[in-house]
DNA sequence: TCAAAAGTGTTAGCATTACACCCATGC
DNA sequence: GCATGGGTGTAATGCTAACACTTTTGA
């Protein structure tokens, strides 16, 4: 903070977030777009995001502004501020900084539509993304970074799935986040050394051999949100 | 960003930088801190920082507010951003966000004082610091741990130290960073197996037995700033 | 019986940890 | 010659990475 006075000429910077919500869908990391309808970049691909209200936590703009834009309904799993991007010429309209977050939002959240002040909403395959509004492209390419170091020490491939999935599954998760095929057996034997997996017994049904349902154990206490 | 019109509620949230800025002074880390003289908290402790500029870069303003109010003349050998604090309540004038930084300078930055807007600055041992204005104690928290963390995989020890130093020095540095003690022989083998330090043949007088003095490796590019 | 996907162990290399004594210098 | 701090090697352990075949099911 400040020593000074008020504001004199912090009056002339506005506040925003911006929000790179990741997804899986058929086997893919996906990234969730707005297409801008006015203003500068109208038309193109951009993340979504907005002002701070002047009550509000940043993480609560970034989750309203996901909603507002993209009419997502589903929770996210995971939010996380990962950086501030402040550069002064970012933004043509003026001074603008911007506090991006990425959040994990769990498989199933297909629908989605343009909200207020956009004209569509998508998902598109987050390494491949199309040409993005002011600095987007960076602030994606630094979330996707971060999104793969929280990979390691986090349990965040989990958010990604439903309550029970098979470790298939979860392998496909990490592959699809790290951009790079894993050791089948290596995989499992990492993941189940946790100790955080638990197999539920069921088993779900497909084309080859059915494989083992898991699920996360319950009642460890993990940092969220 | 945005989507929208111009700045409407983000009219009213300010925008400033505050610095945790750390060196080693006699085998311990300290942190730069200012004695506020006048707003909220007045004549307490506080890391220095203030508002942004209409047209700055973040850590522009960040290195401009460190200089003004501890009057430090050296150059940061490092400068990062590593997190936005922006609860509505952490300031009591107003809604003011504030993106904190992490600063490493060099042995030797010792003369501080009072700058624009405070009373006095001062070097305190960095993990126990007096009581902090604001939320201050917990940027300096999160300053630390992201310290920590770099000390790992980057080179961010060198950086306290002058050009040439002796491997005792260097792990003292470590050992002031991560608040424990490292195990000589391993700490050695370790560095020396990195291939970034060359031992520049001369010796440091001292009490007992004289230590190799090491240089870091030259064409070596690193990340900066 | 064939295709498709799930499941399963071992080995080698590497990094990490723990641990105790001798060496060079100044006083 | 003694106090002070600098310098050195080895063994055990745990983690990581590479690698190929068998099992179960549905069609």
């Amino acid at each position: 903070m400040d020593t000074l006075t008020l504001p004199p000429r912090a009056a002339h910077v506005g506040l925003a977030v911006d929000v790179a919500a990741f997804a899986m869908h058929e086997g893919t990391l996906h990234v969730l777009l707005v297409q801008r309808s006015s203003g500068p970049h109208a038309e193109v691909w951009a993340l979504p995001g907005g002002f701070v209200g002047e009550r509000e936590q940043l993480h609560e703009a970034a989750l309203r502004e996901l909603r507002e834009e993209t009419s997502v309904t589903l929770e996210p799993r995971h939010l996380e501020q990962f950086y501030t991007f402040g550069a002064p010429g970012r933004d043509p309209r003026g001074r603008i900084v911007s506090v991006a977050h990425m959040a994990v939002l769990p498989y199933g959240t297909v629908e989605v539509h343009g909200g207020r002040g956009v004209q569509d909403a998508k998902w598109f395959p987050a390494h491949t993304p199309p040409p993005l509004a002011f600095d987007h492209q960076e602030i994606l390419s630094r979330a996707l970074k971060r999104l793969q170091v929280r990979l390691e020490y986090a349990q965040l491939a989990l958010e990604f799935l439903p309550e029970t999935f098979t470790l298939p599954e979860l392998q496909e998760v990490h592959e699809a986040i790290l951009a790079r095929k894993l050791d089948k057996r290596n995989f499992r034997k990492r993941l189940l050394a946790q100790g955080l997996l638990i197999a539920s017994g069921e088993r779900r049904s497909g084309v080859g051999r059915p494989a083992q349902l898991y699920r996360r154990v319950k009642s460890l206490r993990r940092p969220q949100l």
